[in-house]
DNA sequence: GTTAGCACTCTTCTCAAATGAGTGCTAACA
DNA sequence: TGTTAGCACTCATTTGAGAAGAGTGCTAAC
């Protein structure tokens, strides 16, 4: 069986209308919904063929018809229109540039989950492939250097060492200047430990101390810095029946809370190539507490090779259409955030 | 009417045997249990008594007792027996006392949530009234400077500056020793307009860019940390048919995303002064979210005024014995931890 | 003071009937 | 050949009545 533009209408009527309600739709809602002017009994039999092809399902006998992820996939693929939409309070995200990256990732999740009503992630950016910038160590008091250290993309990251016999000013002065020499300008997987030997030889092995704090600084350095992911509107899956019931929820809301969890919604395959927006609708999923979920991704650059992923998730009714529509805008904002300095 | 020693031992019957099942308890039930001898007539009697004095309530004509907030505040006053416990996987959190005080924290909360099986948080110790210990500003690149703060209890906060023009060395060596010898050991609140506008004109004014750099450097001093709030175990609240409703289950949730709103469950009345472990059951919370749940708190104090506050959430009929036995454990252990050094 | 017994209350369960939304199919129509 | 009206049929959902069951309160007797 073919489709053709007649069946493709009754199937968009079919999806909007169910997106709207959540309720199965009947051949009646359709032929008035739509301008084909066909009677209930035509809509009957073109949804017959629609269901024969897979797109849409029968819940029971004499239930309406509701979308098939096939049926959604078709929709997303052909049917959608995204245009990027204005996100309301976006003005005060602006705002945020200067302040810590961080807090900059808190203020979109929420503010997406505000704009959209569903659950939202964003895994901050990783830095793994990111260069040394700068090292510095500092003696703190007695028994406490602190090591600081700045990645490009400025990211910066800190450690106390605990150092059992203290360090003199020239030694320190030292230390510093190895350090820097050596290290700076490699990105952290370029660090190895034959460079980690020459440096504690050249530091001279007469103290342990030293070593030891080179240790430390280089653990601090390579520190695998777990994924971290801001969450937001987590609450919002209540809001959808089909995701609030205990099982679905408790399910939810665990991957939510254990955002480790969350890792694998990120799939990056090809589709949404050039775009950098990803739909993955029920089953598409591989994280298994979201087979009844859909989710949305996006990728964002920040420059620098910093790149993190946005999350949306909802039910399989997902208002596709805004969700992309406002996921384009938050990731054009956010690559042009730093691209421009 | 007068509490005696039948119509207490009947009491702690009830709450006991609701604690576990949830369900009203008949007075039959009650002659079976107890070691009273006692007919299910005379318990009846007994437990009219004790509705008549609000320490019981019947939610219809026809069905069993359920304690009241009245009841559940007598059993935690005097009736309860909580000996400290042992917490399951202790040992691993021991293991972290050499890692951040962050990481510390997120793992107490986990255990906690794993062992009790209720919604667990944790807030950070709050640094006000620390003391700084040691400045320092460095340069990143020609554009941005670094000003890392550590303040007493070993608690490091930095921030990127940026500048406008380049500051050279020497300026920077005596910025540094300037900003050490105004300010080390104050605590954050004793540093006033006043000093800030003496430092500027030491500093000289001919370069307003030292001017700024004074001013962030104090902003990040000042800078609020909004009170740090790590919670676990949420999805817990949907093994408790009482709280796992959509409208309570919704609210919660929230409560525990919106982790700012979580601030007031930390109420500090006198109640367990010396203990340092306090009850807030049903009604008594403060939080609206909370109205349907009891809270136990416990204040920790790693010593160095770093004070922070354990919180458990759990419907009313939570198993307050266990709750507070491993909160006092936990305490122990956090009180040492840091004092044994 | 305690207890057995009984009437009474109120929730919950069960089951059958009524309701209603929606379908599939057939026959007629353009 | 495509469209439509009409009707029988299906099945989830609602409704109401009755039965079951848990538990009480009260009375009278021990």
């Amino acid at each position: 069986m073919e489709m053709d533009e007649r069946k493709t209408k009754i199937l968009q009527a079919i999806i909007r209308n169910y997106l709207d309600t959540g309720e199965p739709v009947g051949s009646r809602t359709i032929s008035k919904d739509t301008d084909l002017n066909l009677s209930s009994a035509t809509i009957r039999n073109e949804m017959a063929d629609l269901e024969e092809m897979g797109y849409i399902i029968q819940p029971h006998t004499s239930a309406g018809r509701i979308p098939s992820d096939k049926g959604y996939r078709f929709y997303v693929d052909t049917l959608m229109d995204a245009k990027e939409r204005e996100v309301a309070d976006m003005k005060d995200m602006l705002l945020d540039r200067q302040d810590k990256l961080e807090d900059m990732l808190k203020t979109v999740v929420k503010l997406l989950a505000k704009d959209t009503q569903y659950a939202t992630m964003i895994t901050a950016p990783m830095t793994h492939m990111n260069k040394l910038k700068f090292i510095q160590l500092s003696r703190v008091d007695a028994s406490h250097l602190l090591a600081v250290v700045v990645i490009e993309g400025n990211v910066i990251r800190n450690r106390l060492i605990e150092v059992a016999e203290e360090i003199d000013d020239e030694n320190l002065l030292k230390l510093n200047m190895l350090l820097n020499t050596q290290l700076n300008g490699l990105a952290m997987e370029e660090i190895n430990l034959s460079m980690v030997a020459r440096m504690k030889q050249q530091a001279g092995i007469h103290s342990g101390v030293i070593g030891d704090v080179i240790d430390e600084v280089i653990e601090t350095l390579s520190e695998d810095k777990d994924l971290e992911v801001y969450t937001s509107g987590t609450n919002n899956i209540f809001k959808y029946p089909e995701l609030a019931d205990h099982e679905n929820a408790s399910r939810l809301i665990t991957a939510f809370e254990e955002k480790e969890l969350l890792g694998d919604i990120i799939q990056n395959d090809e589709s949404g190539e050039e775009t950098g927006i990803q739909v993955y609708i029920g089953g598409e999923n591989k994280n298994t507490s979201m087979q009844d979920c859909s989710v949305v991704t996006a990728t964002y650059d920040l420059g620098d090779g910093m790149k993190g992923t946005i999350g949306i998730v909802g039910p399989r009714r997902m208002d596709y259409d805004k969700v992309v529509g406002t996921l384009k805008t938050i990731k054009t904002k956010l690559d042009d955030l730093y691209r421009k300095e």
